[in-house]
DNA sequence: CTTGTCGGATCGTTGAACAATCCTCTACCT
DNA sequence: AGGTAGAGGATTGTTCAACGATCCGACAAG
């Protein structure tokens, strides 16, 4: 038997590559800037970051550049990497793109019934934390529903685009003041739509999907424009 | 007047800061890659490259880096970087996020008339390198096609994942031994698409565009396949 | 207030060094 | 003869120190 070319190991491959002292560095750093204690628009030095966590600059540099490549970071020539600040431009580019294409999933799925498992463990998940009060917490199954939803197409690389456009989105979430007007009204459509797709209606869950991001980039753009606006950070 | 905060000037700012070594050798890399001068499969070795580029190992790694994060290179430890081979999957999933993408781009169109300038430019190129006998410049021209449609959409994010993609598709055109018989059918249909587009006729190009993008799916798909299955460059 | 200049700090790039790993070839054993 | 173990060379992985280039802030001159 050939399994040279079979893909039944290739999910465990995640687990053995996974030891680059770059990535480890990214992910200790994708958490800092997720939890706002490096906040947009701070610089990440190479001396004091490398230092501190005891990496050389190379490796450092390394990390640096995967997250850049998610965007959360911009590289500036000869000044350094800075946390990334959206502007309000990319606020709506980004729902433009989840628009364009949560919407071409949900068109795109076969027949039902759908698999809807993924969509219920983050609606569950985002319910879960809205009883705890932590509504970062909702924010990230938020997230995760959308991700669920892009997973349906059964696309690697859709899934990855959008992987990327929702961290991205998450960095105006930080600016803000108020997460639980901004979430809160969003776990009700989420079961809506999980609803709709778990009934097989699909052409049902797009129009649902589709006012729910033309609701939710109006609301994220006026927020963010207000947050940006106002002098809570002017720099870090 | 003051115009300390205007933004006039902001669109601008992408110019000035565009100049790394690492950036500009993975920008000579990407084009030899696309024009087919390293072959997929092909090894990129840091002592022979480096020395011809007058690099020094560190930049030229990071060069590779970039590269590798853009899926034109895969990396393999202790053995190198190597010009990425796809496989059938990949060249399936490809599809799947172009027929996702495009076809809801054309979708997406406001009210005509659409802004049909730079499609109409990437057909005249393809017709002309046609004519010229350079099939390589006809799969060019394609990939311009498609990347205009895409840019309709007015969304950066969207645009550079359509610009990665469209470049990994270079890499299974590299394999396929007869590439007029691959691109040739598609000047016609461009210009179709091309024409409903001009004529405001919405529907008509999608449908147009869905098709192009399934028959196009199978006949790279089964090129591919049989192009990979062949003796011709196992390894480079 | 604007302009020019200086110095400190940080980044960009190089070159070297050494460890780790892979590939190939040879010698050996059964 | 066939297969295996090991030596050796070649290549990559990683780190470090150094130097030049660039940016930023401060200070002085107009």
């Amino acid at each position: 038997m050939d399994l040279s070319g079979a893909g039944g190991l290739t999910d465990d491959r995640a687990l053995l590559g996974r030891t680059s002292t770059a990535e480890r560095v990214a992910d200790i750093l994708r958490t800092r800037i997720a939890e706002g204690y490096f906040p947009p628009g701070a610089r990440l030095s190479e001396e004091s970051i490398g230092g501190a966590l005891g990496v050389s600059r190379n490796t450092l540099r390394e990390a640096f550049r995967l997250l850049t490549h998610e965007r959360l970071l911009v590289h500036e020539l000869n000044r350094g990497v800075f946390v990334r600040v959206l502007a309000v431009d990319d606020v709506d580019d980004i729902y433009r793109t989840r628009r364009l294409v949560e919407c071409a999933v949900v068109r795109g799925l076969g027949q039902p019934p759908f698999d809807v498992d993924g969509l219920a463990a983050a609606v569950a998940e985002g319910e879960a934390a809205a009883r705890a009060d932590d509504w970062t917490g909702v924010s990230t199954a938020n997230i995760h529903f959308h991700r669920e939803l892009v997973a349906l197409a059964g696309s690697a690389r859709t899934d990855e685009l959008m992987r990327g456009v929702l961290a991205e989105l998450r960095l105006a979430f930080h600016v803000v003041d108020d997460p639980r007007a901004l979430h809160e009204p969003y776990l009700r459509r989420n079961r809506e739509i999980l609803d709709a797709l778990r009934a097989g209606e699909r052409a049902s869950a797009e129009r649902l999907l589709a006012r729910y991001l033309d609701d939710s980039r109006t609301r994220v753009a006026a927020a963010y424009a207000q947050a940006v606006d106002d002098p809570a950070a002017p720099r870090g």
